[in-house]
DNA sequence: CGGTACATTGAAGGGGCTCAATCCACGTGG
DNA sequence: CCACGTGGATTGAGCCCCTTCAATGTACCG
């Protein structure tokens, strides 16, 4: 149960073995006073790893927390009664995982695994405790949760206005630019996990078609995806074709917040 | 300047020119003691009526604060430089508007009125106040964004894995749900102001086929359109076609908050 | 009465799907 | 060392859903 280190691009950091990824994700937000920082080092210290393909939360059942994201790559999704799939969104290192779908009930949607993951868990509890002893982290959470909301408002977007073609492109350029925010990219690619059916089912195609769009990317020299070596050979290019505006991906320090 | 109200269907109930519906909202996941309930309504006290069809949030602008929809409808979007238009969500009373868009530098997307909405504007620092002051409320705050949330997941899903026909049976569910929770809709009615242009930048389509995918509902004795009035006329027949399932509208009371 | 906004309908074309077959890299066991 | 199994990538053929681009209809409104 070794986790995967970050292969092939040397220009990724070494992944720490005890990093605070919620601490670099709310510190974009709010300046952290050491009492803070101490609070949330503490969120993290319940860790867990959890194998490949393993299921991080299942739909249907209940949870009393959510996690976050230390290393890896998972990915919630929806399975519909035809059997049909559509994953939600990727999460990153540093991203919450099970919102929303814990803050229900039932779980709502499912999150599985990608590679090997850790995890640190959050009771509710703990949640509950943030929000009444540290309002200034709730709201660094809040606008935190806000951001990741805006990554699914752009995947509506992909998913309802653009071709196959420049669906793959965006995602491409999305995730290059989120995985680089977390140290996890080159300046030009990053490694990516991800079957041509697991992206089929991210952007709403079939797996012969994405296999198709990505023939025509490298075809056209805007970026070759080889294995889980995605490389970007034309930046603007592919911004161009895909639409791709990355102000939806920037976290800046949240005005007025004394 | 007359805001519409509810019109034809009996069962509605009068709009009453004063209601708070962040507290009806908030309610359904914290109990609230008076105290909380007095400073709810107090977020509400800076109205504004605002004209069909005008601008709430433009894309691009910077904005120090949140709106409470308090009646009416409006449409979250965002345009592509090439002129297509997605709508990423309605928001009905009682919706939060600006979440994400307004927790910018500069908002993410566009929201504008469909009708005649009054909207109630809460400006951050009354917000910051709500967290540090109301901590029971920034918790309550932070489920509500979440089940929004889940509202795009699904929206996600519609637009990725199902058929146009599909799509239009899962958004009248969808919306007849929702205005359900807020008593707007009858047992099987509500009034829905908005053209098929709208319908179909909402489900990814183009304006003549959803024309054709609403005849097709009407004929099949499933639903109807005419006009600003949906009808449905087989809830379980159309809630199979449509892989309906509501678990991902519903408000239940946060476990466990003392 | 003309204008505007929207609904409706038709014809033609294409983008993406379905359903396979094939290929390929890799790991595993004999 | 090779046979085999497996998961995934690749490719092809046919088709159909949905789009595009109109033209036409229709209600409402100043």
């Amino acid at each position: 149960m070794t986790h995967a280190p970050n292969q092939s691009d040397p220009a990724m950091p070494a992944n720490a073995p005890d990093s605070y990824p919620l601490i670099e994700r709310l510190a974009a937000f709010v300046p952290l006073t050491e009492a803070e920082h101490g609070f949330l080092r503490e969120l993290h210290a319940n860790r867990r790893t959890i194998a490949r393909q393993r299921e991080v939360i299942v739909a249907g059942r209940r949870y009393d927390g959510l996690f976050i994201l230390c290393d890896g790559i998972v990915l919630r999704y929806k399975v519909l009664s035809d059997g049909k799939r559509q994953i939600l969104g990727l999460g990153l290192p540093g991203d919450l995982i099970g919102f929303p779908t814990c803050l229900f009930t039932d779980a709502v949607n499912s999150v599985s695994a990608v590679t090997d993951i850790v995890v640190a868990s959050i009771p509710f509890t703990r949640l509950f405790e943030l929000f009444r002893t540290w309002p200034r982290l709730g709201i660094a959470l809040f606008w935190a949760c806000a951001h990741e909301a805006a990554i699914y408002g752009e995947h509506l977007v992909n998913l309802g206005r653009r071709t196959a073609y420049q669906r793959l492109g965006h995602l491409i350029l999305e995730l290059h630019a989120r995985l680089r925010a977390v140290g996890r990219a080159g300046p030009a690619s990053y490694s990516l996990p991800l079957t041509q059916e697991v992206l089929a089912d991210v952007l709403g195609l079939s797996g012969p078609h994405v296999n198709r769009m990505v023939r025509s990317l490298r075809e056209e020299g805007l970026a070759s995806i080889e294995g889980r070596a995605v490389v970007i050979h034309d930046m603007t290019g592919l911004a161009v074709l895909a639409r791709f505006e990355d102000h939806y991906l920037a976290a800046e320090p949240i005005p007025d917040l004394t």
